[in-house]
DNA sequence: GCCATAGATTGACGTAGTTCAATGGCTCAA
DNA sequence: TTGAGCCATTGAACTACGTCAATCTATGGC
């Protein structure tokens, strides 16, 4: 009785998310890390600079105040996407490159066809 | 007496973003529409499916309702990630694979190397 | 033509996110 | 120890987003 197939003029799939809630929340939290202009802008200087860049150039870099600026590199940060170094009254951050590598493998990994439709 | 390098302590560098507002905004739109727990389920059932999937699929799938579900689908195809296909009275949504690869293109580029720091 | 059904749209509500001014903590120099 | 500078945090205002109930549109069967 609970095995009876669906039976259905439009589909004869019966389709389940295999990405579960659980597990999708992390990815779109990382995700929604990235879905910031300013964000990808402050990523953007991090990544083409190969090492450290001190916040004071990033607050002169974007028409922003420091106060945003500051909240930006949290989120980044708390997202696994950036990191930093203090150094005296100077904070350095730089880009998590695996981090990135890891969130582009899972983008790719989510759409890989396994099920005919 | 425009050109005078800064003197700072902090950093030698005068960094300024190559990627423009106006350049990361629809990277951004397209990113958004990407981190949603919700959405990212329904696009991992199209893309896990190899052909076209039925609405009324996707609203068994998930727990939501079938106005929140076709709003999903709504963002998710305005940026391009997915596109649908009418029969009748039936909608078939399915991944356009090639916006996902450019995505993760960009994400890529975004962060390559390239200035000294 | 009429009705049932699939799916999209609208409107409303609650929550989450972006921004800045003001302020706080910390470190170094004098 | 006092002051100045760098960066983080807080609080408030405004906007954007996710969700559902209700409604609308369009299609196909009778």
């Amino acid at each position: 009785m609970e095995l009876e197939p669906k039976v259905r003029g439009c589909c004869r799939l019966d389709v389940r998310s295999e990405l579960t809630e659980a597990a999708a929340r992390p990815l779109a939290e990382r995700l929604a890390a990235l879905a910031d202009p300013n964000r990808l802008r402050l990523l953007e200087i991090l990544g083409r600079c190969a090492g450290k860049v001190c916040v004071c150039e990033l607050v002169e870099a974007l028409p922003l105040s420091q106060p945003t600026i500051s909240h930006h590199l949290r989120v980044l940060r708390a997202a696994g996407l950036i990191d930093y170094e203090k150094r005296g009254v100077w904070a350095y951050y730089y880009v998590r490159r695996e981090a990135l590598q890891e969130l582009e493998a899972q983008i790719r990994g989510l759409v890989a066809p396994s099920v005919e439709g």
